[in-house]
DNA sequence: TTACTATATGCAAAAACTGCATACCCCATT
DNA sequence: AATGGGGTATGCAGTTTTTGCATATAGTAA
């Protein structure tokens, strides 16, 4: 499912337009991001957890050549689903 | 900031009750678990894509007692960040 | 059409995962 | 509003898994 799908879902299921389903679903993400920005997680209960993880500079390699490359650190938004989620695909 | 600091702030800018926020914010975690239980992939441009991970069964280990244990193949639901969503945190 | 995303490659090192106790913070119920 | 219970974070070690490097292409999405 892309994000077009899922907005036409969402636009039904919300009695919206498209476009307000998208401002909606756009503005929920956007508010997310801040709150990671802001170097705060985001924990929402039965669905998961959003956080900033750190990731320390290592070496890496170019596949085509082989060659050794230093990686820098870096930052990754990590979701870890919360266990209610995990229940219910492991059943 | 956990999910009640979110629907706060969500009833704000989409200029929504508190109670109206959550339920559409809950109406779209639904959809997206939803489409995941159907073994689909939820792909959000800009912001990354959920999908279901599957994990075979293994060998682990108690890390107190060093003794070996049987670990079910399970499932869980991973995030991957889109490429915007990484620049953000990397510049 | 333009932009993004998946894929595929080899490989080193980071990170995740396991059980479990403790501490803590939410959340729902009283 | 207060309280109890439950989910979650942390730390531990060692093995498994993931990550991410360059880059072109194919497929998909905006």
């Amino acid at each position: 499912m892309n994000k077009k799908q899922l907005i036409a879902k969402l636009s039904g299921s919300l009695n919206l337009s498209k476009a307000d389903a998208e401002r909606t679903f756009d503005t929920i993400t956007n508010t997310i991001l801040e709150a990671l920005k802001g170097d705060d997680s985001v924990k929402i209960a039965g669905f998961g957890t959003y956080k900033v993880a750190k990731r320390k500079a290592r070496v890496g390699r170019n596949p085509r050549t082989g060659e050794q490359i230093q990686i820098a650190a870096s930052q990754k938004v990590k979701f870890l689903p919360a266990k209610a989620l995990k229940e219910v695909f492991n059943r």
